[in-house]
DNA sequence: AAATAAAAAGACCTTTTTATCTTTTATTTA
DNA sequence: TAAATAAAAGATAAAAAGGTCTTTTTATTT
């Protein structure tokens, strides 16, 4: 449904959300240390955010990423858009060209309204907002901590 | 979610056990010419199915692709398996390394039932009763019909 | 038996996605 | 001002997915 790419954006703009800020900018390295993401694929990713304004850089030393007031105001879906496309959340399950209940696939009515519910989930809240509730319920953004193996 | 690989076996399937039958075998031609995929392509999802025993098939003039008594108690899921591998149907929907109530990432809680939802459409009816609902409660394998601009 | 129709098998090609590497630019600190 | 640090930009590479083509095998019809 979404690419590797969007869900690494995803997960990493959540981290970004809850462990910095302007004044505790964090690097690429970190980040992707953190959530167990490669790297480099992860700064171009960001550098589509940036240029969407989804979250702030500075260069240098002392620099990083980070979200401001304003950028904390878009949403998962402004993510989403910016690197897959929205589209991608409304594709047909099974593959039909279009995905609507004039002209349901076998499934269409099962996955339409868990479309409709995650697509509110991720409209419907800021990113801050978004993060916070992650927070509070403590949802994971990796489970690196698992690999005890 | 799953592969267009997958998508297109079980749409063609599913039109397999509606218009064909031991005395009406079809050929791969026909069938993707019917849901509009690209031909080759299904001849090799086909063959995987034959040898999964989900589909039959015989060569030479007047043979074809049909679906025996047998072959029709298997399942969707059994299709799914075979093209994709099931767990393709239970990934994490943001890419965390599992998917469980234990470790839940922020959407857990809402992909969870629908995924549970679906695994039971595709894995409690054989392929033969779910090709009867999808008939009688007309539901699309195509879109092509639409194809009028 | 010869011609033909269709699947089986496997090699091959193309595009998209994922990932990496290198160079440049901006900023800070010593 | 020089050295160091980190992002930006862009080229490149590797892997996976999607799709095509060719040859072989099997069965049927004439
Ligand atoms: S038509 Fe297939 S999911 Fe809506
Ligand atoms: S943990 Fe992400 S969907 Fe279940």
């Amino acid at each position: 449904m979404l690419s590797r790419a969007s869900k690494y954006a995803i997960l990493s703009t959540l981290y970004l959300a809850e462990h910095a800020s302007k004044e505790k900018k964090m690097s690429v390295k970190k980040i992707a240390e953190a959530i167990d993401v490669p790297s480099p694929f992860l700064a171009k990713l960001f550098q589509q955010l940036v240029h969407a304004k989804i979250i702030s850089s500075i260069k240098g030393p002392k620099g990083g990423f980070f979200i401001t007031k304003k950028n904390g105001e878009k949403t998962v879906c402004d993510i989403i858009e910016n690197i897959d496309g929205l589209h991608k959340l409304n594709e047909c399950f099974l593959g039909l060209n279009e995905c609507d209940g004039e002209n349901p696939c076998p499934v269409h009515f099962i996955v339409e309204p868990f479309k409709r519910n995650i697509l509110g989930k991720f409209r419907d809240k800021s990113i801050m907002e978004f993060s916070k509730e992650v927070a509070d319920n403590g949802r994971f953004l990796t489970l690196k901590h698992l690999d005890l193996d």
